[in-house]
Parts: structure tokens; C-alpha cells; sequence
DNA sequence: TTAATATGCAACAACGATTGTGCAGGCGTT
DNA sequence: AACGCCTGCACAATCGTTGTTGCATATTAA
């Protein structure tokens, strides 16, 4: 016996004795709208499956100039927000019965372009981006080609997009900060310690200057003001977060009331720093972080996490694309993940 | 002016005055083999680039039955271990210049076979499988339909597969355990505490039996003995690992000298316990997990961690592939992640 | 000078599906 | 009996590329 060859519809054609047009309209459903007989249509059915048979869609693909498949362009997929956005944006495909393509590119503005266009390629009937190095030159390529097209978690100009809130976010973190501060010590007063300050991020991004404004709102609702020194945008870099939050500490002399932890990348380097201190100063801290990571619900120490919604980000951003022109920039609320209380005294 | 349409190589034939073919092989690079002269192959690729010309890889893949595509199907995005194997097969791919698509199937038997069937239907030029829950099943149908595929931290008997030395790595995490227990009390003696556990896995699988096996062999090493309460092997589900560890924190009166968690989630449940008890306790408690998982290291808790080498696994694929029929099971070395030494004394 | 060989390209037939069009036969109507 | 309508399907064009074949010229060998 030959190996299993592939089957077209030819072959199913030769076999019940049709044509392929027949088998064509039988296996795709359109056989009612092509006055095709129901029990010719079963045959078909029945037969191709028998062979197991099944349509090629870059054929398909070809002649009907769709694809079946959706594209989202990430800029990895080892980190938390990203690989949960992966997991709803392939849900939220398969429900709709097309096929997910997931790239990632590493910030790289040019294999950003070089994966756009290669996803262009294969025809695909929408892309996604979350987290581009260069959102506006790829909406124009998207635009030129008619490629309907959305950004997730990153407002483009001039493109559908839908975001989180993340001043609402930002602001309501903080007012959980707050509100797990120690009991007021009066010794602390005017040394800086009293204070809550938000380390990390970059102030020129849209992202973080939303944070930033929510984090200043709700520190000036609670003190009556926020001073410049509580905001310490110094970036995403890992390196530089350490430098800062020991800088922080050797400035207080200790840890302050309370930090915002402007991203996962910064609170990961906020933790390397507290795992070196005694167990003892984390007693009166209170800390939360703008990201989620589950993790951090195991510390010892409890800390308040803002989780994007990524499964609702990425069904906001489909029923864009479903009704375009509507709106160009949508956000969701984030989600506030409230540490447990903490449940052991400080001393053992 | 129209609205820019798509270009084919019949416009850019025409354009040129010469013939669609030339086109095709001026551009795809067979022009030399083809006897097209240079310059005019070059006025070809000129103007292509001038009118943003990229092929239609739909039609490309329908012609020579290819598509450029190769396929990776796992469980889910979101754990570490499949999101890093998602990077580097990202990475690998596309310096072969393929197109990844990643899918997760939620390890439902169902719709992995759907997924295959669908790649299928796109005519994947391979297929990568991690973590299926019916690899034969897979296997035969990739089989009958010729397409070349690998499996990956799974062995799959029949098809090509690149594993963890599962049982090496958890020797080597066994010993690193071992090496950092506390001073030996002579008060623990004879009431199990002095010993280190295996919690977690299912022994009937692969992958923990070998775990198992590591295990017991370093226990035996360094103890001459292992008893066969060290190893509760309860199963991956949370639920129970939680109820397993506290039953063994009860059983013993305390936490034993060492425990070797068998998963991720297993190592999840046993912090998130630990969380509930005082420091001072887990000055004498040594812990290794076999995964890999960052925040492990910014623990005040020295934490051994094995690391499957995702990048090495899935290189190795990608060679079982180039020349098939040379082995069938490889095995890759995991990465042992030790903790560093406890910097700070139980006592702040 | 003639024949053989090389060069440079055009024509054309696939690849496997979809879809507009056409046509035969059966039926009912006037 | 002639006409139109409905049913059920076949035919053929088409999508954009690739690879095979063939056909002119141009060049070299004999």
C-alpha cells in the first residue's frame, strides 16, 4: 500500500461521481445556498471523512485572499502579562474559529516590521500588537495594505487601540498602599520615611505618566501634597532600580512607609534588595506594585498588585476591529489584587 | 488615487515589459540557475522594492506544498518553562527564516488534535509537540500525513523526542539539598525530621519516575538508606500538595530537614505554606525545586532550582528533524540553579 | 559555411480550492 | 403544446507562484 497520500476534492469527486464544485460547496456548508441535494451533500461528508480528508486552506486561503489567521505581535513571551495575553488572545481566536499566530520580536523595530510584513504575506485577516517599539510606522503599513489592525495595552494615534486605566489603577493602588501603613511614629516625621514613593518607569511614556498622576492624586488627597522627590521615574532598567532603591534607603536611613513599584521589572529589584534585609524592618513597609505576578502573593510580606485584564483587553480590541470607526482609544479598568493581611507579627 | 492595492508579480512583469516568470525568479532568487541577466534581474528587484512588493506566501506554499510555517503546540502559555520553550523556538525559527505559530491546547486531547489538523490544513513544514496529552495519537496522525515532527520534554515511543535528564538533575538537586541541611541535632534523631522529602509527581509518569530515581540514589548516597515515606509522590494537583505538606509538617511536628518539591506548583503550595510560619523556622530548612522559576531567588529563603534548558531542547529538535531516522530519544543535561548562601542569620 | 552550444527569456501548465454561470430535465400553468 | 420556473448539478475561470519546456538569437567550434 502506498503511503497515505493527500486528498483533494478531486478525489472525492471521482469517487461519489460529482464534480468538484459539488464537494467543494458539501464540505464548506454553502451546499443549501448552492441548491445542492442534502443526502449528495452527506455522501460527501461522509466519504471525506472517511478519507480523512481535510481542505487546504492555503488554497483556500488563495482564492478567497483571507487566510484564517490572526496575528499578535509581542515583545516576548517570558513575562507574566504577556504569555496571559497570549493565553486569551488563542482562546478568544479558536472561539471564533481562526487560527492564532503569536511572534515575538524583542523590541526590535525592525523585525517588528520584517514579522508585519511577513504576516502580510500569509494573508492574515488582522493583527494585533501589543507592546511595539514602533506602533505608528506599523499602522501605517497595516493601513496601506487595509489590514485591519488594533493595539493592545499601547494607544497609537490615529489607530483603534485599547488600554488600561492605568491612572485609575495607579491611583487605586496607592490608596492600598496607604491604607496598610504602619500606625504613624511620630520619630519618623520630617526624616522622609514617613513618606510613599513610586520608583520606576519612564515619565515620557504614556503608561507611566498616567501612573504617576494617579499615584500624585491619591498621595495629595491623603497628605495634602505629594513632594517631587516621592516620584522616582528612573526608568525600567533592572540595574538602575537597584541603584536607586539602595540609594533611597541609604538617603532615609531605612525603608520609607511605603513604594510604589512602578513594574514588575523594578518590584523583582525591589525584592533582591529586601531579601537582604532583616526580616525585622519589613514589619512597618508597605509595598505594592503597578503588575502582577503570582508569586507575590507567597512573600512573606504582603503586597498589593494591579493585574491588566488581559482577557478583556483582548476582547475589547476583537469587537474594534468588529465595528470599525467606532472609538480609537478604549480603556479597562486593571484589577487590584489586595494583599492578605498580614498575618504574623513581626517577631516570630 | 486608488487606495494602494496589492501587487503581484504579473504587475511588476508588466511594468518591466517582461514575463511573470522572470518576475518569480528575479525575486526569489533562483534567477542565476534561471539564465535571467543580471541587470535585468536587478531592474526587477529595484522596482519590486519601489512598489513594496511581497509575495504571496499563500500562493507560494500552494505551488510548492510547503508554507513556511512549522508549528508548536503546548499546553499553556502562562508557566515559565513553556514560555521560555515559545522564546527560543521564536528564535530558532526564524533563524531559519520560518514563521513560528505557537498554539495552546489546554491539554485537551480534543482540541490538540483539531490544532494538528488545522496546522495541517495550512501545510506546516514540521511540527514541534511539548506536554500533549496524547502524543501517539499526534505522532500517527503526523505520520500518515508525512509531516516531519518532534517531541519535546515528552518521550513519545515510535517518534523523535528530546527529553530532560530528569533523573541527573534531580540527583544534583537532591545533593545540593543535601550539602546545605543545617547542622545535624542529635535532638531530631528517629523522629523523621532529620530527613529530606520528595513531595509531588506522579510516579506512573516518565518524568517523575526518573525524578524518583535521582532522588532516592543521592538519599542512598549520603544516608545508606532512603525510606519509602520520603517520596510522596501525591500528584501535580495544588490542592493536594497543600493538604500533603501540612499533613507532613503535623505527622512530623515541624518542618523537616529538607524537602524537594517536584513542580512548580507543588513548590507553589510548600511557599505558600511557608509563608505561614515563623522565620525562625525556616532557618533549618533546606528546599530545592525541580523547575525553574526567577522568583525563587529573591526568597529570603535559599531556594535549589533545576532549570530545563529550553533553548539546548529545542535546538536538538530542530537537529533530530535535519537528519531523520538517527535517534530517537535525547536526552539534554538540566541547568542546576543553586541558591547562594544564606546571607542573613535566623535571628535579624 | 554549417552545426553545435549557450544565452536570455516567454509561454504555459500546474497547485487545490471557490464561485459565477449555464444547462438539462422535471413540473406546473395557461 | 408552449412557456416559464425550480431543482440539482457541471463547467470553467480565477487566485499568485513556480518550474518545465521551448524558441529565438548569439556565440563558438569544425
Amino acid at each position: 500500500m502506498k503511503p497515505t497520500q493527500k486528498h483533494t476534492i478531486h478525489d472525492i469527486a471521482m469517487r461519489i461521481g460529482t464534480s468538484a464544485s459539488t464537494v467543494s460547496a458539501a464540505l464548506n456548508g454553502t451546499w443549501k445556498a448552492r441548491r445542492i441535494k442534502e443526502e449528495t451533500a452527506q455522501r460527501i461528508i461522509a466519504l471525506a471523512r472517511e478519507m480523512g480528508y481535510s481542505v487546504n486552506l492555503q488554497a483556500r486561503g488563495l482564492r478567497t485572499a483571507r487566510s484564517g489567521l490572526v496575528g499578535l505581535i509581542l515583545p516576548e513571551h517570558s513575562n507574566r502579562f504577556f504569555s496571559d495575553l497570549s493565553q486569551s488572545f488563542t482562546v478568544e481566536a479558536r472561539a471564533r474559529s481562526q487560527c492564532p499566530v503569536i511572534i515575538a520580536t524583542a523590541r526590535k523595530p525592525e523585525e517588528e516590521l520584517s514579522t508585519v510584513r511577513d504576516l502580510m504575506g500569509y494573508s492574515i485577516d488582522a493583527l494585533f500588537v501589543a507592546g511595539a517599539a514602533d506602533p505608528s510606522q506599523i499602522s501605517d503599513i497595516c493601513r496601506a495594505a487595509q489590514l485591519p489592525h488594533v493595539f493592545i495595552d499601547q494607544p497609537c494615534p490615529g489607530a483603534p487601540s485599547v488600554i488600561t486605566d492605568n491612572e485609575t489603577g495607579a491611583r487605586q493602588l496607592t490608596e492600598a498602599i496607604i491604607d496598610t501603613l504602619a500606625p504613624h511614629s511620630p520619630a519618623l516625621e520630617g526624616t522622609g520615611r514617613e513618606k510613599v514613593y513610586l520608583l520606576g518607569g519612564d515619565a515620557r511614556l504614556h503608561a507611566s505618566s498616567r501612573r504617576i498622576a494617579g499615584f500624585q492624586s491619591a498621595i495629595t488627597a491623603h497628605f495634602g501634597k505629594c513632594d517631587a522627590d516621592q516620584v522616582i521615574a528612573c526608568g525600567y532598567e533592572p540595574e538602575v532600580a537597584q541603584t536607586e532603591i539602595q540609594a533611597l534607603y541609604a538617603r532615609l536611613g531605612g525603608l520609607p512607609a511605603g513604594l510604589f513599584a512602578n513594574s514588575i521589572n523594578v518590584f523583582e529589584e525591589v525584592l533582591r534588595f529586601l531579601s537582604q534585609r532583616p526580616e525585622i524592618e519589613l514589619g512597618a513597609f508597605s509595598l505594592g506594585c503597578f503588575d502582577y505576578e503570582p508569586y507575590g502573593a507567597l512573600l512573606r510580606l504582603p503586597v498589593h498588585m494591579v493585574r491588566q485584564r488581559h482577557l478583556e483587553l483582548v476582547r475589547t480590541a476583537w469587537e474594534l476591529l468588529d465595528k470599525p470607526g467606532s472609538t480609537d482609544l478604549v480603556t479597562v479598568p486593571p484589577e487590584l489584587c489586595l494583599a492578605r493581611p498580614r498575618r504574623l507579627p513581626p517577631e516570630g
